[in-house]
RNA sequence: GCGAGAGUGGCGGAAGCCGGUAGACGCGCCGGAUUUAGGAUCCGGUGCCCGCAAGGGCGUGGGGGUUCGAGUCCCCCCUCUCGCACCA
C-alpha cells in the first residue's frame, strides 16, 4: 500500500483538471444553474488565513452544488483598486500598478495550489482599463438619474491617508484603514444618493436568508426613526425652521430651542439677536475641532442666539441657541427643546438655567420639576398640555401628530440615519471620475464612447491633500465634451466600494466589450444563490451591492432587487486570543502549511476547526507548527482504510451498509446548512467503521466509495486520488452523482 | 444606555425544527502493542467526587418553575462577546 503523500499528489490533479477543463461554468440551460460566489479578494500579499478559511468554505459549498447535478458557476477576480495597495507600493518605493499585478500573481498561484474549483476564464480586476472602463460607465447612469451629485458638505479627513472617507469607513471616529482619527473638513465632493433607497433597502430584507446579526446591522445602519415634523417660526426675522421629533407629545413641555453650529440660519440669526461675535468665536473654535474629540464631548455648552421660537402648539415664545450636541447630520438640524423627558435637553437645561415643565405623568403620579434629578422618558398620560390633558401615552404621539397636521403646523415624518455615499476619492489608485468642468457648461459627463478615462502611469502619487491626478502636467486639461473650450476633468478618483458594487454581474459575462454585462446572462444566473465572505462588509460592500442593484433594476437593467439570496460569514482566523497582526508578530500564512501538509488538511483542519461562522484561534487548533494539523492523521486513516476496503471483495456486513445510508442522509443536510465540521465527524465514524468491519474480515468497497464522495467537496485531492488511482473509476470524483441514500436504511 | 448573540470536560466543539441515556467527533493526556528510534501506526482508557472494587453521589453560568422526564420550555439574576452610540 502506497502511503499518504499530499505533496505527490495534489500538483499532479491541478494540472489535470485544468486540462480536462472541470470547472467551466456552462449555462446552457440543460442543468439548474447555481451561483456560489466568494467575496473577491483584496491583493494586498499573499492569501492569508483568512482567506483559506473563506475559499475552503465556498469552495465546498460549490462542489457540493457542482455533484447534484447543478451547472455551477464560481467565479474568482480581484478588488484591485483602493488606499492599502497603494499604501503598500508607496512604502516599496514602486508603482501601485507592479504591486498589484504582482500580489495578483501569486495570489493566483497560491488558489490554484489550493485546488479551488473556479471557472479561471472569467477572471478580471478592477484595475484594467477593460473592467473600470464599465465602473465608470455606471457612474454616468448614476449621474444621468441624479444618483450621482456634487456637494459642499462636512467630511471625514483622514489626516494620514490625505483622502476623505464615507462614512462607513470611519469606525470609532477613526479611519478604517489606518486607525487614525479622523478631522472634518467641508468639501465640495462626489456622493451616490444612496438616501433615495433607505426604506427599499429596509423592506427588502424581508425576502432575504442572510445571518441575523447582518441584517441588524443593517437596520440599525439606516437608522429608520418615525416621529413628526413641527414648524416652529423665528419671531424677530419670521424665518420659518422645522424641527423632527419622536416625540411630538411633548411638544407643551418645549421651554427653548437649538440649532446645529453648521444650520444656514444660524449667522444671521445670531446677527439679529446681537450675538455674532460670540457665536462666530463658537464656531470658528468648532471648525478646528476634530468630529471626534467633538463628539466625544458630552458637554452641554451652547451659546444664546439672541431670537426666540415660536411654539407652534401655544404660541409661546423660547429662547433660541446654538450647541454642539446637535447635529446638522440628522433630522433638520435643529431641536426642541423639552428637559423634563429627554435627557440631553434636561442637562442642557441645567447647564443653562432654563425651566423644566413636565407635561408627561407616569401613571397616577406627579413629577415635581424641581427635586428632577434627571429627564423622564417614558411613557405617561399628558399633562399642561392644553387639549390634550389626560390623553395616554401609546396613542398619543399618534394623535398630536394628526392633530398637526390639521392645524397645518407640522405632520408625520419619517428620518434615516443613513448618510448619502460620499465616492470621492483624493488618492491616484482609483477609477477616475468621469466628469469635465467647464467654466460654462458645469459638471460635462465624459461621453460614453470615450470610456475608459484611463489612470495614467506616469503621475507621482505621494499623497498631498488634493488628488495626485491635479499634479500631472497635462492629463487634466481637456475640452469641453459639450462646447469644446478648454475645461479639466476631475481630479478625484472613485472609492474602491463603487468596484466591487457591481463585480458580480460582470462574472455572469466577463468578456463583454459593449456593455458591463450581457442581461441575459444576467437574470439567468442571479441573483446569486450562495455567497460567502467576512462580515466585516456588513453596512460597506453589502449595502453598496444592494443599492447599486436596486438602481440597476430602476434603469431596467436587471429583472431583480436583491442581488444576493443567501449569505453565509466565516468567522476570522485569530491566534491566541487576538487578531493576526504585523505588530503582534503572530501571523500565520497559510501556504507554507500547504506546502507542507497539503491543501486537503488546510482545508479540513478550517472546516471541522467549528461552526463555520465561529471565529477559530489558530494557536488551540495547532499549537505546533512542526506538526501536522490535526486533520492530517484522520487524511492518512482515510486513505488506509479505503485503500484496504478496495482491496477486497467480501460482501458488506449489514450494520455498515446501514451506517453508510445514514452517513449519506446526514452529511448531505449538512452541506445544506453549512454544517461542515458535524458533517465531518460523521464521516470520520464512518472511516473507524470501515477499518472495524476490515478488521473482523468483512468487505467496505462499496461504504469506502460513499465515503470519498462525501468527503470531496471539503478534500478534493485525496479522494480524487482514492477515487481515479484507487478505487478505479474512470471520470472525476467532482463530476459523480452525490450519493443518495435508502430512506428505510438510514433510519437511526 | 440601545440592539444582537453566547455561557456544556483540560481544549475545539456535539446533542435539528419539536424536551427522552449529556459530552458525538477530534485535540490533549494516561496506559499498552509494534518499532533501532520516532514527532509514524494500531489497541484501550479519559466529565467531576468517594471507593481496591462492585457501586454510589454530583454534573450543561446561578436561582426558581412547568413536566414522568429539562442543556433544550417559562420567570428572575450573573457573566462574556460583538455592533451602534449626543440620532432629537
Amino acid at each position: 500500500m502506497r502511503p499518504y503523500e499530499p505533496a505527490a499528489i495534489e500538483p499532479k490533479w491541478v494540472a489535470r483538471w485544468e486540462e480536462e477543463g472541470l470547472y467551466r461554468a456552462v449555462g446552457d440551460g440543460a442543468r439548474p444553474r447555481f451561483y456560489a460566489l466568494d467575496m473577491f479578494p483584496y491583493p494586498s500579499g499573499d492569501l492569508h488565513m483568512g482567506h483559506a478559511e473563506a475559499f475552503s468554505g465556498g469552495d465546498a459549498i460549490a462542489r457540493f452544488r457542482w455533484m447534484q447535478g447543478h451547472d455551477v458557476l464560481h467565479p474568482i477576480g480581484w478588488d484591485a483598486f483602493g488606499l492599502p495597495a497603494e499604501n503598500a507600493a508607496i512604502r516599496r518605493g514602486i508603482h501601485p500598478k507592479e504591486w498589484t499585478y504582482a500580489n495578483i500573481d501569486q495570489q493566483r498561484r497560491s488558489f490554484r495550489r489550493m485546488g479551488m474549483s473556479f471557472d479561471w476564464s472569467r477572471q478580471f480586476n478592477t484595475c484594467d482599463p477593460g473592467y473600470y472602463r464599465w465602473t465608470q460607465w455606471l457612474f454616468l447612469k448614476l449621474f444621468e438619474r441624479g444618483l450621482a451629485y456634487r456637494k459642499l458638505a462636512p467630511t471625514n479627513w483622514c489626516p494620514k491617508d490625505q483622502t476623505v472617507l464615507a462614512n462607513e469607513q470611519v469606525v470609532n471616529g477613526a479611519c478604517e484603514r489606518c486607525g487614525t482619527p479622523v478631522v472634518r473638513r467641508d468639501l465640495v465632493q462626489w456622493f451616490f444618493r444612496i438616501t433615495d433607497y433607505a426604506q427599499r433597502l429596509l423592506d427588502d430584507m424581508e425576502g432575504l436568508e442572510w445571518p441575523e446579526r447582518v441584517l441588524t446591522l443593517q437596520r440599525n445602519w439606516i437608522g429608520r426613526s418615525e416621529g413628526a415634523e413641527v414648524r416652529f417660526e423665528i419671531a424677530e426675522t419670521g424665518d420659518e425652521v422645522t424641527v423632527f421629533t419622536t416625540r411630538p407629545d411633548t411638544l407643551w413641555g418645549v421651554t427653548f430651542f437649538v440649532f446645529a453650529p453648521e444650520h444656514p440660519l444660524v449667522r444671521t440669526l445670531a446677527r439679529a439677536g446681537g450675538s455674532a461675535e460670540e457665536v462666530g468665536a463658537l464656531l470658528d473654535r468648532l471648525q478646528a475641532t476634530p468630529l471626534t474629540s467633538r463628539e466625544q464631548a458630552e458637554s452641554r455648552e451652547g451659546v444664546r442666539l439672541g431670537v426666540h421660537a415660536v411654539n407652534p402648539v401655544n404660541g409661546e415664545k423660547v429662547p433660541a441657541f446654538v450647541a454642539p450636541y446637535v447635529l446638522m447630520e440628522y433630522g433638520t438640524g435643529a431641536v426642541m427643546g423639552v428637559p423634563a423627558h429627554d435627557q440631553r435637553d434636561f442637562e442642557f437645561a441645567r447647564e443653562h438655567g432654563l425651566p423644566i415643565r413636565v407635561v408627561i405623568a407616569p401613571e397616577g403620579a406627579e413629577l415635581d420639576p424641581d427635586g428632577m434629578r434627571e429627564a423622564w422618558p417614558h411613557e405617561g398620560v399628558m399633562v399642561h398640555s392644553g387639549p390634550f390633558d389626560g390623553t395616554p401615552s401609546p396613542e398619543s404621539i399618534g394623535r398630536v401628530t394628526a392633530w398637526l397636521r390639521e392645524k397645518g403646523i407640522g405632520g408625520p415624518a419619517v428620518t434615516y440615519r443613513l448618510r448619502d455615499w460620499l465616492i470621492s476619492r483624493q488618492r491616484y489608485w482609483g477609477a477616475p471620475i468621469p466628469i469635465v468642468h467647464c467654466e460654462v457648461c458645469g459638471e460635462v459627463p465624459v461621453p460614453e464612447e470615450d470610456l475608459p478615462v484611463l489612470l495614467p502611469d506616469d503621475v507621482d502619487f505621494q499623497p498631498g491633500g488634493e488628488s495626485p491626478l491635479a499634479r500631472h502636467p497635462t492629463w487634466k486639461h481637456v475640452a469641453c465634451p459639450r462646447c469644446g473650450r478648454e475645461a479639466v476633468r476631475d481630479v478625484d478618483t472613485m472609492d474602491t466600494f463603487v468596484d466591487s458594487s457591481w463585480y458580480f454581474f460582470r462574472y455572469c459575462s466577463p468578456h463583454e466589450e459593449t456593455r458591463p454585462f450581457d442581461p441575459e446572462a444576467v437574470g439567468a444566473w442571479m441573483p446569486v444563490d450562495q455567497y460567502t465572505g467576512g462580515i466585516e462588509h456588513a453596512v460597506l460592500h453589502l449595502l453598496y451591492a444592494r443599492f447599486l442593484t436596486k438602481a440597476l433594476h430602476d434603469m431596467g437593467m436587471v429583472g431583480f432587487v436583491e442581488p444576493f439570496r443567501r449569505l453565509m460569514n466565516q468567522g476570522q482566523v485569530i491566534y491566541d486570543g487576538a487578531a493576526m497582526s504585523k505588530s503582534k508578530g503572530n501571523i500565520v500564512e497559510p501556504m507554507p502549511i500547504v506546502e507542507r501538509w497539503g491543501a486537503d488538511t488546510m482545508r479540513l483542519t478550517m472546516l471541522f476547526a467549528g461552526p463555520f461562522e465561529d471565529d477559530i484561534d489558530w494557536k488551540l487548533i495547532a499549537p505546533d507548527p512542526d506538526r501536522p494539523p490535526p486533520a492530517y492523521h484522520f487524511l492518512g486513516r482515510l486513505w488506509r482504510a479505503v485503500c484496504e476496503a478496495a482491496a477486497s471483495d467480501a460482501p458488506e456486513p449489514e450494520p455498515l451498509v446501514r451506517m453508510r445510508h445514514r452517513t449519506v442522509r446526514v452529511v448531505t443536510a449538512d452541506y445544506e446548512r453549512f454544517r461542515f465540521n458535524t458533517a465531518i465527524s460523521r464521516m470520520m465514524e464512518l472511516t473507524n467503521e470501515i477499518r472495524r468491519t476490515l478488521d473482523a474480515g468483512g468487505g467496505a468497497r462499496e461504504a469506502a466509495s460513499v465515503l470519498v464522495q462525501l468527503l470531496a467537496p471539503m478534500a478534493p485531492f485525496v479522494t480524487e486520488e482514492l477515487w481515479r488511482e484507487v478505487l478505479g473509476n474512470e471520470g472525476s470524483v467532482h463530476t459523480s452523482a452525490w450519493p443518495s441514500f435508502d430512506p428505510e436504511l438510514a433510519r437511526e
